[in-house]
DNA sequence: CGTTCCCTTGACTAGAGTCAAGCAAGGTGG
DNA sequence: CCACCTTGCTTGACTCTAGTCAAGGGAACG
């Protein structure tokens, strides 16, 4: 469950610390950061906050991954981001958000007050000149996502999921032939890449048997022809549309 | 085509002063940005910048509307963005975009030199700060594309579209019987919603059929219920989803 | 007046959704 | 330690929505 702790972290030992809203900020702008901020922590599959909920702390994800979703009035649900270290949760100047943010692995925020920090933007450039760019690159791959979700089939869909995990696990590990963990249900990813349950389910299958992955087992595969995995994506051979 | 022209519009004077990235800046600043901008205008089809194609500079929509699409290599096109007059078109920090850029009707583009531009966000606060809020509303738009392409119906998508421009036609005139003008043709609100021409085509006769809308020629139309509209949409009571 | 563009409509198809049954792994309690 | 349950996943059979292919209408324009 939800537990907030003092800050304990010193910010420049952060792991995100390159990366995040701070990321641009001298060491003056840092003390005051630090002075602000305080951790809290979430267990695999804890809510972080209820759409509609007041909005009383801004944040970043230190680790872990959590996920934002909208969820329509029968149910049908859509995850619409994947909030990954240093990923920013809330928005300045808006007092509720419109999605349920939820955690999928064990996640630690970096949080501030809202009101606080709202004021700290109007103080410290550094902060909103870095907070714009994140928002610029949290939109570009939103507009990646609407060329999946609004015209790739569900084959180039699966496809077009496996490569990213594929992506961005070789950044940490360079080895392409060791496992990847799944990090999500089947149900989660449906929910991802606007989907049923059962068609991932049987996509999976499918690009098993075309020998393209092989499964481990349920939540973990291996890429056995990267090439043939990114010919079903639907992007062009460059990778343009991702770019 | 497109035509290039010096400044000829005060700021003080422009349409979208109080909306656009200059929104909160002060008489110095202003004075600034008067100094750098140039207008360019382009005919409606016109495309106002391509894919791949480098990016000498960056924009605010004055007047017209202009649209984002990604194709993919088969021809699948995909509208990632409806950029509304006060719309922000490039990014600083990027020297290409990976979408094309079209203008739907005649634009009119406030335009500043890429390079300079981002000199400029190091010195000015406030324009930075106008950026992040921009970019934070399209990304609020984005998720709110994502559910519907996602996960709505054809109809739920149609309608979700026409209760759009009936809302953003009744903010510039409160006469809810008027006319409303549909701007683009089927093919492009086909790429729009993620649909083909056909579907688009066959929902707009269900939903005149139904009484829900009138169409006096093929690009305007009359919404005669707005409530039954709403009930269509797949959204709840409140316009929770669009919040 | 013919051509082009845009749109509508019909007939058919296919891809993904729905409903349902059952399996496997892991956890729990007797 | 075994029986039972739960959860997550797979598979099959069937349905249905939206896509595809094709024909034709009507307005606009040169």
């Amino acid at each position: 469950m939800n537990v907030i702790l003092k800050s304990h972290i010193k910010c420049n030992q952060c792991p995100i610390r390159h990366r995040a809203i701070c990321s641009r900020c001298d060491e003056d702008e840092m003390a005051m950061l630090e002075s602000m901020k305080s951790y809290r922590t979430y267990a695999s599959g804890d809510v972080i906050l209820w759409r509609g909920e007041p909005l009383e702390f801004v944040a970043s994800v230190v680790s872990g991954v959590a996920t934002l979703t909208k969820t329509m009035e029968d149910g049908r649900t859509q995850m619409v981001g994947l909030m990954l270290p240093s990923a920013f949760i809330g928005r300045p100047g808006r007092k509720v958000i419109d999605f349920d943010v939820t955690a999928t692995d064990d996640v630690t925020l970096c949080c501030f007050d809202r009101v606080k920090f709202e004021k700290l933007i109007d103080d410290t450039p550094h902060v909103a000149q870095r907070l714009m760019e994140l928002a610029l690159d949290e939109l570009d791959a939103a507009r990646d996502w609407m060329v999946l979700l609004g015209r790739k089939t569900a084959r180039e869909k699966i496809a077009t999921f496996i490569e990213l995990l594929s992506r961005h696990s070789s950044m940490n590990n360079d080895d392409h032939t060791k496992n990847i963990d799944l990090h999500m249900t089947r149900d989660q990813i449906s929910d991802y890449l606007g989907l049923t349950l059962e068609t991932v389910s049987r996509q999976f299958t499918a690009l098993k048997k075309d020998g393209i992955i092989d499964f481990s087992d349920r939540r973990h595969f291996v890429v056995k022809d990267l090439a043939a995995l990114h010919d079903e994506t639907g992007d062009d051979a460059d990778g343009g549309i991702v770019a």
